[in-house]
DNA sequence: GCCAACGTTGGC
DNA sequence: GCCAACGTTGGC
């Protein structure tokens, strides 16, 4: 079992990197502060799932995103803990974003849980995101762009963790 | 499989 | 609150 561990890190499951957007009035940086870790729940479009579902591995580093906020921008970091799950508020009738097409033999939503790394010291806005020139490829500034989970690359992580600190 | 209608996201 | 952009739904 630990080799094969083991052989999976030799084989390359190299460390990823994301964004991931929340809005703050929902659940924001300081929440996660707070719980330590959470289920990214609530996720309900098939291209988030999926990054979350096949791509997204323990270890792997987020930007966590404030959405709808005052200002939007990137508020701090977080680390993926545990690969990903059925998302238990699928099944529940009373949450918002119940699915009466998943059943727990055949769910349809997964999700991963996160773990608070740190808050900004400074707030990354996303004026900020638009204003500095080696960010300009990043996902988030696209028009039109309403992925949650959206994949950056070491580089995007490194400038927006160097802003924020 | 097309596409119009509708709902949601999220910056402004 | 507006609205552009996008995803989903459902009739055909």
């Amino acid at each position: 079992m630990i080799f094969l561990e083991l052989s999976g890190k030799a084989l390359g499951m190299a460390k990823k990197y994301w964004l991931m957007k929340s809005e703050p009035e929902t659940y924001s940086i300081s929440h996660l502060q707070k719980d330590k870790k959470t289920w990214w729940t609530g996720v309900r479009n098939y291209q988030a799932r999926n990054f979350m579902m096949n791509d997204m591995n323990v270890g792997d580093e987020i930007l966590f995103y404030h959405s709808n906020a005052e200002p939007p921008g990137v508020a701090g970091l977080a680390r993926v803990s545990k690969k990903a799950e059925p998302d238990a508020t699928q099944f529940d009738k009373k949450s918002e974003v119940f699915d009466p097409k998943a059943s727990k033999e055949k769910p349809i939503w997964f999700c991963v849980e996160v773990e608070f790394v740190a808050e900004f010291k400074n707030f990354v806005s996303l004026e900020t995101l638009k204003e500095t020139k080696s960010l300009e490829g990043m996902q988030v500034l696209k028009k039109g762009q309403r992925l949650s989970v959206q994949p950056a690359t070491k580089a995007e992580f490194d400038q927006v963790k160097k802003l924020g600190s």
